[in-house]
DNA sequence: TGCGATTATATCGCGCACGATTTATTTATT
DNA sequence: AATAAATAAATCGTGCGCGATATAATCGCA
């Protein structure tokens, strides 16, 4: 591989990442909503009461990340907390009223977005594509 | 654009950047570094002195962000801070010999992050002009 | 049954990343 | 020359994201 492009493969998805966070902020400012937090919703809303470990398997984050996180939705009122009654271990994150509700913003979001990245259908579907083959890789 | 593709391309981006931020991160620790701040010494590297405004306009952070992260550059020994003397509101940024010596590394950096992604060269380039072609899209 | 290993979540300290604000300096206007 | 406007960094408070560590519950196996 050529040698100066190659380098430049963190940066460029260091930047996108940044750039995609900041075209979302102003639109979530509104609903109170944090990036991060915007993602947890959006599992939970595929799905309802999913454990803590569960959300971290999928978003591929921490427990230290997103314990913190969950319990800030919690005091804002968008999801509760409750232990499973089977394992104690683990806790189970509910949508409340409030936190489904959001779900009714989704596709304005969607939109936005979606025409702020200036790609095509073909293209946005083969920059997913590539972004995914490389992060399973990385997974290895 | 189809809805449900459409949807994710906010997490595909964050996740891969979380997955580059955890394939360097055991590399640079060797190094004392930080990804940001590796990020920060590629752009020295290719041209000492820059004041901290270029570099935010680069790298795309604020002052808020890189002024702290340059004095903890500073506090390890990799870079000194100089003010303009022309323009005493300018701060100027500059390599130490510590911090010219890392750059012997970069290769061997490069050579494992490549190996990692799992993508041929046409891959990798397509994916950059991807991410470039969305990222000026939304600094619109 | 007992107890060491594993698992699930939580806690802590550090370093980004940001918006809002502040300070210092330079430039523009009169 | 005086002062208003613009600019460059720095400071402050909040929320990730992580590794290391802690705590508690469950499991495995003799």
């Amino acid at each position: 591989m050529s040698d100066p492009l190659n380098e430049m493969i963190c940066f460029d998805v260091y930047a996108a990442n940044l750039a995609v966070g900041r075209l979302y902020k102003p639109l979530l400012d509104e609903l109170g909503l944090t990036y991060p937090q915007y993602l947890a919703l959006m599992i939970l809303w595929e799905k309802d009461g999913r454990a803590i470990g569960e959300i971290s398997g999928i978003l591929g984050l921490e427990s230290s990340t997103l314990t913190p996180l969950i319990k800030r939705m919690e005091a804002t009122g968008l999801v509760t907390r409750r232990r499973d009654d089977k394992d104690e271990r683990r806790v189970h994150v509910f949508l409340t009223d409030a936190g489904r509700k959001i779900e009714t913003e989704r596709l304005r979001l969607t939109q936005c977005v979606a025409d702020a990245t200036g790609l095509s259908f073909d293209e946005f579907v083969q920059l997913q594509g590539l972004l995914r083959k490389m992060r399973k890789a990385i997974q290895k």
